[in-house]
DNA sequence: AATTAGATGTTCT
DNA sequence: GAACATCTAATTA
């Protein structure tokens, strides 16, 4: 593999936003437990920290499970929720900004085998990692060993894809967030249009390329 | 095809 | 004690 890690200013720019659309179509690399998988990112959300109540550190909440999304961009946030499942997350921005991105959906390329294995399932269909909760399981990531990790290391990392074919963005509301009030329609979510890998379709959804910021409006 | 219910435990009020 | 960045199986149509 000629693959290059994404470096840390990728990771440290100031708006989450871009660094969350920026994130598809890079490779998400694991080595746990032995087990060596690479996928590509299909889905995923932004949360700020200054400006968004669906955000786990709003109003500059510092507690131990959101402490290390005050880290420097580039280091993993992984929380558990539901009382069942682990979600995986980039920190993005310098250090003492609260940014992240939260993976939804990958397309599983190498190790795919072992996905199947630690999902329980026998096809490699939509249902192996297209959701939150089942990239992790898939990837092996979870809370207690890959918690605060820094993502330029060697357990799990981001890699620049190479020989990419061209492909548009769609852009969507965020999912499952009801609860924050005036940001619970900020088009804040993104995926790979045309991919299966994906957690869910809204009305709504358009593409980037289509996009006007009034479709979301009220 | 679309909707609903139940599982489960950590975190924050 | 309530809420939770979810998933799956079961139910309704």
């Amino acid at each position: 593999m000629s693959a290059k890690k994404l470096s840390r200013e990728f990771y440290e720019r100031a708006d989450v936003v871009t660094v969350a659309r920026d994130l598809l179509g890079k490779i998400l690399a694991t080595r746990i437990d032995g087990v060596f998988t690479t996928s590509l990112i299909t889905e995923v959300e932004a949360y700020s920290g200054s400006n968004d109540k669906a955000c786990h550190t709003h109003n500059g909440l510092r507690t131990a499970r959101t402490e290390v999304m005050y880290h420097q961009g580039g280091t993993t946030y992984v929380y558990f929720v539901y009382g069942m499942h682990h979600l995986f997350n980039v920190v993005t921005n310098k250090e003492g900004v609260a940014d992240a991105v939260l993976v939804r959906a990958v397309q599983p390329l190498e190790g795919l085998e072992y996905m199947l294995q630690r999902r329980k399932l026998a096809k490699a269909d939509k249902l192996l990692t297209s959701g939150p909760a089942t990239l992790c399981q898939a990837l092996g990531i979870k809370t207690k060993s890959h918690y605060g990790l820094d993502l330029l290391g060697d357990t799990i990392w981001i890699e620049e894809a190479a020989g990419l074919a061209p492909y548009e963005i769609v852009v969507s509301t965020r999912i499952g967030v009801e609860y924050a009030e005036e940001h619970t329609l900020k088009p804040w979510r993104f995926y790979k249009a045309g991919t299966p890998w994906v957690s869910k379709k809204l009305k709504g959804d358009r593409l980037l390329s289509d996009y006007e910021p009034s479709d979301w409006a009220g």
